[in-house]
DNA sequence: AACTTTTACAACCGCATCATT
DNA sequence: AAATGATGCGGTTGTAAAAGT
């Protein structure tokens, strides 16, 4: 197909916008419309292509444009919908709402990207990345870290399935290095959500190629994935098992669905998590609190695992 | 204080896709 | 059906501000 270029390359203005062009460009659209946006400029008296123009408009000076810090639910519901939809920036756009997909990319390249591969997981795939793994120190932590309490068992791997708890998990393991005590309060509150899901959460028929035995699989363990980090649980016993979370699988999941991801309760923060806390913090102090949940990448060692095959 | 490096984000570029003729 | 034009999308770049030395 022929295409002519889309502006003259010839004394058209490039580069950043002034205070005046922003202005020209949002009274014209305000009262006419984009319209067609070749000839926009010309008529809005602007020295700019029309793609220059659509895209300042779209990205910078559309009135519906939320400013500001991303919240920890938004990071949240990024991270969850790149896991399923890759890098669809205008999907994932479509679904953060006052969020362009031009925000939302650079959020996820200066932002997220780099804190999950600080944390081993690969931003593309969302899986660990062993090599970038120091195991010995983190399988000596775990070691060292006996008398902790053991939030995994005491949900029960079952309930890392049900999404709500895997929010709590999360919190509580987080918790469960920085503030003990707090630690403890958070298990009394949920201590029913537990209760429930114990009793109603039998675990689902998943395919075989979901489950993982722990004792035998540890090189094909994925993570668990809440608010961006990755979480591995297992138990000593041949019987529990972990979920494949379906954001490695080659494709959209044709089970998932959007919705859930807006009404779960994945969205819901904990008041440690709360979006006030973040939006309220300092760039570098709630990056620092973020940073923390890399304490979540551990996991228990089976009894009798042989260490040397993974070093 | 001056310089260098890093970070964050706005803007650009080229290709893909859709709509129209 | 093919050609053309308009728009959308995602990768990349440029640059100002912040941080570090």
């Amino acid at each position: 197909m022929g295409r002519t270029p889309c502006c003259d390359k010839t004394g058209l203005k490039k580069g950043p916008w002034t205070p005046e062009e922003d202005l020209k460009l949002t009274n014209y659209i305000q009262i006419h419309g984009p319209g067609n946006w070749r000839t926009l400029p010309k008529k809005a008296g602007l020295e700019r292509c029309g793609k220059s123009c659509r895209l300042r408009w779209a990205n910078y000076l559309r009135p519906d444009i939320k400013r500001g810090r991303f919240s920890f639910e938004e990071e949240e519901t990024i991270i969850q919908l790149h896991s399923v939809l890759g890098n669809k920036w205008s999907a994932i756009a479509a679904r953060l709402p006052g969020r362009t997909d031009n925000e939302i990319k650079n959020y996820w390249n200066t932002h997220i990207r780099k804190r999950l591969l600080r944390n081993g997981i690969d931003p593309v795939t969302h899986a660990p990345r062993l090599d970038f793994l120091d195991l010995s120190s983190i399988l000596s932590s775990t070691l060292c870290n006996q008398s902790l309490v053991n939030v995994s068992n005491l949900l029960g791997a079952q309930a890392l399935l049900n999404p709500q708890l895997l929010r709590l998990a999360n919190t509580l393991l987080s918790l469960k290095q920085d503030n003990p005590e707090i630690l403890l309060q958070h298990l009394q509150q949920n201590q029913q959500l537990c209760n429930d899901s114990q009793e109603n959460l039998a675990p689902p028929p998943l395919p075989p190629s979901t489950t993982f035995p722990c004792t035998t699989m540890l090189s094909q363990m994925e993570p668990v994935l809440s608010s961006g980090e990755g979480f591995f649980s297992c138990s000593n016993t041949q019987e529990t098992f972990v979920s494949q979370p379906n954001h490695v699988q080659s494709g959209p999941n044709p089970n998932f669905s959007f919705d859930s991801l807006r009404s779960t309760p994945m969205s819901s923060p904990t008041p440690l998590n709360s979006s006030s806390t973040f939006i309220n913090s300092s760039s570098s102090s709630v990056d620092d609190e973020r940073e923390s949940f890399s304490s979540l990448l551990k996991f228990e060692i089976p009894d009798g695992l042989d260490f040397s095959e993974f070093m």
